[in-house]
Parts: C-alpha cells; structure tokens; sequence
RNA sequence: CGCGGGGUGGAGCAGUUCGGUAGCUCGUCGGGCUCAUAACCCGAAGGUCCCAGGUUCAAAUCCUGGCCCCGCAACCA
C-alpha cells in the first residue's frame, strides 16, 4: 500500500494561532483525506515549536515558566483543530522527551560525521531586538528598528559545516524538478543557491544566555539553536532512527508558507544528508492570505481569527474558502465579503440549489426513491462524459496543489447539472408522463450529485456527509467514504435504484449582506446596493 | 546593479512554461423558466492584456529598456 506522509510546520507558540496557521493546516488536512480517498496509508502530522528566547520572555510577562507558558498556548492549537475540521494523526511538541532524544541523536550522528565544528561567531548584537545583524543590515551602523548602535559580541558556538553540502543540494533539486513545487519556489531556491549567500550554520547558544532549549549531547554548555531543533520533528515524530513508522512513512512531504521557504528547501536537506537520510519527497509551499493588500499583522489590527469565521461561517464554508479563493502558490486576499459572495455563488446558489431542486423534484416525481437508470439519451450521455471527465481533472489538479483549480473544475459539473435540468425540464417529462426519460434523467442528477459530494470530502468532510445522507449513502463518521475517487472518475455508477432520499431541505442557507460593505467602496452610479 | 512576485473589461482573478479567435466568478442591463434557497437558465454591454521598442505571417504570451505596486533579506503560515 502506498503511503502518504506529509505535515504543516510546528507553530512557535508565541501567539496565538492566526490565519496562517489554519490555512496551512487546513490544507494539509484536505490534501490528506484526498489522499485517503486514494486508497492511501496517510499519517498527518503538526505540533508546536516551544524552545527559545521569544518563549522565554513571553512566559516570564505572563509570570508563569516557559513550560507552563507552552503548555497553555499548544494547547490552544491542539484544541483549534477540530474546530476547523481538521483530523491530524500526531502532534509534536518540541519539549517531548521523546523529541529531545532524537534531536540529540541527529546531533550526535553528525557530530560524529564531522560536519559538526566549533567556532568563533561575531557580529553585531543589539540588545533591542536581541539578534545579531549583518553589517549589510545595519542604517549607518545603528540598529534599524531602535536606531541604538549595536555592540559587537563575539562568542564561540558550534556550526553546522552546511556549505559542504550546497554543491550536492544543487544537483538534487536540478536532478528533481518536483521536489519544491509551486516552481517559483523552486526557481526562487536555485537562484539562493547559485547567489553564494549561504554560510555554514549556527546551531548554539550558551546556556549564559539561553537555557531554554535542548542540550547538545556533545557540550552540556550549550543548547541547540532554533532550526536543528524544529526540523527534526519531522522525523522525531516518526520514532526515528528505530520506530517501525520511519520505514512507513519516510520520506514524506512538506507544507510550509513562503517565509520558510530557506530553512526547509536548504538546512532540512543538507541536514538529512548529513545525517545520512534520504530527503523528503516533496515540499509544498503556499503564499500568503493578505487584508485588503497588505500584510496580516498584530500591528496593522487586520488578523483574522480563524475561531470566529469557523463559528460564523463553519467550518466546511471557511475551508471551502481557503482552498477555493487561494491560488495555491501565491498570495491572496481574505475578506469577509468575498467570504460571502464564494458562500452564497457557490455553495448556497449553485450546489445547495442543485440538491434543493432534485431533491425536491425525486419527491414529488418518485416518492423521494432513487429511479431506475433506464437508457440514457445522446443529451445524457454528454453530461455524464462532462462529469466524468471533470472529475478526472480534479484528481489530476488536486494532486498538483492547484486546489483552486480542482474546485473550479467540480463546479464545472454543477453548473452542467443546473444547465441540464433546465434543459431537460423534468417538470414538462412529468407533466405529459414521459416517465421513462424522467427517471433518466433523475438518476443522471442524482448520480453526479453523489460523485459531487464524494469529491467534496477532503475539502468539506461535514458537508460531504450531508449531502451523501441525503442521497441515502450514509458515510460513516470520522471515515472517509467507502470508494475511491479513481474508480469513481471512470464510471458512472454508484447509486442503487429505490433507495430512499431525504426531503429537500437547505444546505447552505444564503448569508445576508454585511450592512458596512459600503464603506470603502466609491460611489458609483449604479452601485449595487439593492439587496432586500 | 541584493532576491523574488505582480500590473488583464466596474471588482477579484485565470491564462504567460510549449506565441495563433482574451477566459472565469462577482457586478450591471435585457429576457426565459417555474423544480428550487428572490434561486436557476439564456443573451447583451463593457478590455490600449502598465508603457516604449524589437523578433515573428502572428505577441497578454518571447527579447530589450523603462514606469508603478508588493513581498523577502529577521524563529511571523
């Protein structure tokens, strides 16, 4: 059985989780129940980020331990993800004992190798913002964010011999042009590579000014540093170098958002091959959401809360929108009346509608029973050819990370089966008796509607379930539907004549317009403002 | 010359890899249907594809130069 390994970053757990953190995740999870679907041996994996000296200060403002301070604020994104629907298999936390372990097991392996050295790192350190900066960095030899000159530290830390490494990661990503995809991530890693900007790599700090953090197996005065720490959750998570689950599962793939593009597409493959490992499968790397064209932040006031759009919206809508309104790749804005409009275009008008009306219609016409599929027309034929081979195209585009896409082409068929119906006016074949191209007809509807609402599963599980039940294939909970999406690409069956159907009911009830949406918007002539 | 992305009808975006009738959703206007959630279906209006050159039978797409936005270069998805 083919495997599927793939995980979101760990979140630092600094803050809270915004946006970000439940985009990646949320795409992460979908990705994963499409792969179940493909009859896949999927493992998803997230967790938190808890070392370091942001960790510290935050904690010692909240008058609590760095322990207890992680602590809370994991479980803050432990709790957050059934919120969104999101069924991951494992959680990693960096403060596992079990983490530790490996980390220092990787360190030591290295170490061991040699690529590991201990040198003099000096630069100027500004006690603000507390990093060192490059001289490159520096606006006349002051700190660029408190405009303070900075003091020249030099301390001794280990080092990562990464350079060594660099010519061969080259020749990887070249010999394998999937590997980093969208490709202008990939394009984007390549010009690092060639531009010589890349060092070796400070994996250390004193315990003189950082405790918080894992020891290195090698020197008990220092602590390992931020990237050797966090990337081998990765594998930390999978038992390694015993656990049965590394041989399961590894190599897997990444999904990460463009900002750590570097330390995933250029520490975590030297470093695996430092160690020895092979490099994982893929790495996914997504954009960012933006408000109104700029950057989310605390300080602009423009964060989004994924809480509350899940509680306003729900889940499967919320999901629905990420996946649908982001080119997966590039950024993307977020807002709650373009949240609305995909709501009520897609969802409410054009899918909830479709279920509505032929669901309504199989009552009154057949006593809400699935009718025989009889003999199919030409007119039938090329919808059932359409849906098909939309179907097909979601397989392919989904399992490229063009999510968007993928939908699109779903409501292809949607709109084919609301074009079909008012071409075929089932209410005129029931009007004059024409029984037999009326229980065509319905089953066709039907049929696709069912093959919709499968498809729908890894983007909108809850909502899939409902629209399954009502076509009588109940789903069982917390599973994914019992068939698998190749096979339902190919054929057109699926549907069992005479079972029974629910009533029509309203899947997606339309959402009213925001009062304020005028706000910002130009008057013109002619605006539409007419809603009620 | 640090690196990268972008500039396409009123809005938001595809399309640019491998040139060949400019496409989608929303919005606007007109019409149709009556099964349905004031929904659905049909039709129409609306575009110098940032600018200027160049290559070509043919450029949104390739080349050169320029203008304008926006990211990154910090443990921010």
């Amino acid at each position: 059985m083919k495997s599927f390994f793939i995980t979101t970053p760990i979140y630092y757990v600094n803050a809270k989780p915004h946006l970000g953190h439940a985009y990646s995740t949320i795409v992460t999870d979908a990705m994963v129940r499409f792969h179940k679907m493909l009859g896949e041996d999927t493992l998803f994996l997230t967790g938190t980020d808890e070392h370091g000296d942001k960790i510290v200060q935050a904690a010692e403002k909240q008058g609590q331990t760095p322990k207890e301070f992680a602590d809370a604020v994991s479980a803050r994104f432990q709790a957050l993800w059934p919120v969104l629907g999101i069924a991951n298999d494992r959680f990693v936390r960096t403060t596992d004992e079990a983490h530790k372990r490996v980390v220092q097991a990787f360190l030591q392996k290295v170490y061991d190798a040699g690529d590991i050295y201990f040198g003099e790192f000096g630069g100027h350190y500004c006690y603000g913002c507390e990093r060192f900066y490059t001289d490159k960095e520096l606006k006349n030899g002051l700190c660029p964010q408190h405009r303070s000159k900075p003091e020249f530290i030099s301390e001794k830390n280990y080092f990562f011999r990464m350079s060594k490494y660099l010519p061969w990661l080259r020749e990887y990503i070249t010999q394998h042009p999937d590997l980093i995809r969208p490709q202008r991530y990939r394009a984007e890693v390549l010009s690092m590579l060639e531009s010589d900007v890349l060092e070796d790599l400070c994996i250390s700090r004193p315990k003189t000014r950082l405790t918080w953090g894992i020891d290195l197996p090698f020197d008990h005065n220092y602590v390992c540093y931020v990237w050797f720490d966090a990337l081998i959750n990765y594998i930390s998570a999978l038992g390694w170098p015993a656990g049965a689950d590394f041989g399961r599962y590894w190599p897997g793939e990444h999904l990460v958002a463009k900002d750590i593009l570097k330390p995933h597409a250029v520490f975590w493959p030297t470093m695996l091959r430092a160690a020895g490992l092979p490099v994982y499968a893929r790495l996914n790397v997504h954009g960012y959401w933006l408000a109104r064209d700029a950057k989310m932040s605390k300080s602009l006031g423009n964060a989004v809360d994924p809480v509350d759009m899940s509680q306003r919206f729900g889940p499967d809508a919320f999901r629905y929108f990420l996946l649908r309104e982001m080119h997966f790749g590039s950024d993307a804005n977020f807002s709650e009346e373009a949240l609305t409009g995909r709501f009520n275009a897609d969802l409410a008008n054009d899918l909830g509608n479709l279920f509505s009306r032929v669901l309504s219609m199989s009552a009154k016409y057949f006593g809400s029973r699935t009718p025989q599929r009889g003999r199919l027309s030409a007119d039938d034929e090329v919808v059932v050819e359409h849906c098909l081979h939309s179907l097909q195209n979601f397989i392919q585009l989904f399992g490229n990370v063009q999510f968007a896409q993928a939908l699109e082409s779903l409501w292809e068929t949607v709109r084919v089966l609301n074009k079909y119906v008012d071409s075929q006016a089932p209410w005129t074949l029931y009007k004059h008796g024409n029984t037999e191209r009326l229980a065509a007809v319905m089953y066709v509807l039907l049929a696709a509607m069912r093959k919709t609402a499968l498809f729908l599963w890894p983007v909108m599980p809850a909502a899939s379930r409902r629209m399954l039940e009502q076509l009588g294939c109940p789903a069982e909970e917390n599973a994914p539907p019992a068939t698998s999406l190749g096979e339902e690409a190919t054929s057109f069956d699926g549907l069992a004549p005479g079972t029974a159907l629910a009533a029509a009911s309203n899947l997606f009830p339309r959402i009213e317009a925001p009062k304020n949406a005028e706000a910002s918007s130009a008057k013109k002539p002619g605006s539409a403002m007419e809603k009620k």
